[in-house]
DNA sequence: GTCTATAAGATGATAGAC
DNA sequence: GTCTATCATCTTATAGAC
């Protein structure tokens, strides 16, 4: 039996992906319903019937945004089994990816800015992010750390060695703040810079 | 003879006051030329005669933002003079005391977050902020280079040491990132784990 | 300088026809 | 599902009185 839908119900995935790409370029507050209608060629009246508000778009987009985040980190580990320089190199391609081949920032980044104007129901799910990233993180560089395959020379310090946890906020932090200073700088390769760098600062 | 003015021309800094938190709170989209006539108890045409558009507002409130932050490090360097280890804590102090106890972000973060919406004419001064810390944060990390007297563990890596400019670059994006995963994680102490391994990474 | 009045357009949203 | 029509409200902005 053929089936001509790319995914189950295409139109609502068709208005997620244009809404993503306009948080991601121009923020929560930077578009409108008729925005994405314009673009996608419906009128505005259209996206109601998918997503009776913003907010209720706003919190679908971003909970995809975790999911397919979650999904390609899970992709990762099956790539790079437990190569924990692998699986960080390769964290850190997902940011660069984003930047540099879709010129766009990280969705709960912008988010994260506009945390302010932004509805609960949309916050709640960049916590998640945050945190699901977090754990993540934390988690392989503790395997890492176990295993003594990385970050020698983050750990020969005369103090005590930093924590995974500690390596997790850093790493968080690093790759959104060079999108940002990127795009402040107007030089994507301002990211390339950052990013290279704390990569030096955990395997070498 | 008296003067009763704080400044010079006082109702248009009183404005651009409004106008920075704003969009160190919400961004350059979340808020309106209504938004700070209620604040400060105006109406809305009483701004346009001292900012006739908002891109207008928008350049006023960056470029003092710029001038301001340039002046915190002239202050800075009159008080370390050419310690580098408390300049550099001290430039971490300020984007510590805008999250933590202003609870903003940095303005240019968010202008560069929102870039493709924001007029020229603020892109322009949002450049300029990026290019001056890059500057004084290059400049200030070579004479530490050249002093011997930080980056200890940052210089001794088996391969090739790392450049002021490297160093200015992921200074920038993790002190800039950390603010929005604080924001995102909803928990500022994220920003200080951040910004106290990077000092780590730098002294230690 | 600040006000009132007003404009043209955008915004999120709904009702009801097709 | 998508449309047209319509809504109240907000947005940036201007003209002219005080």
């Amino acid at each position: 039996m053929a089936d001509n839908r790319t995914s189950k119900d295409s139109r609502a995935q068709e208005i997620m992906d244009v809404a993503q790409d306009m948080i991601q370029t121009r923020g929560y507050n930077g578009f409108s319903y008729r925005d994405i209608a314009n673009e996608i060629g419906i009128k505005s009246a259209s996206i109601h019937y998918h997503f009776p508000g913003k907010g209720q778009l706003g919190r679908a987009v971003t909970a995809r945004y975790c999911d397919n985040f979650m999904q390609a980190l899970r992709a990762l580990e099956a790539q790079s089994q437990t190569n924990t320089q692998a699986l960080l190199r390769g964290y850190v391609e997902l940011y660069r990816t984003t930047l540099i081949d879709s010129d766009r920032l990280c969705l709960c980044g912008m988010l994260a800015g506009e945390a302010e104007t932004v509805p609960d129901e949309v916050k709640q799910e960049v916590r998640r992010f945050f945190k699901e990233q977090h754990q993540w993180l934390t988690k392989t560089i503790e395997q890492g750390l176990v295993k003594k395959d990385i970050l020698s020379n983050a750990q020969t310090t005369a103090s005590k060695p930093t924590d995974a946890a500690t390596w997790a906020t850093t790493i968080l932090s690093t790759l959104e703040g060079a999108m940002f200073v990127a795009r402040g700088f107007s030089d994507s390769q301002q990211f390339n810079i950052a990013a290279d760098h704390l990569l030096k600062n955990l395997f070498e």
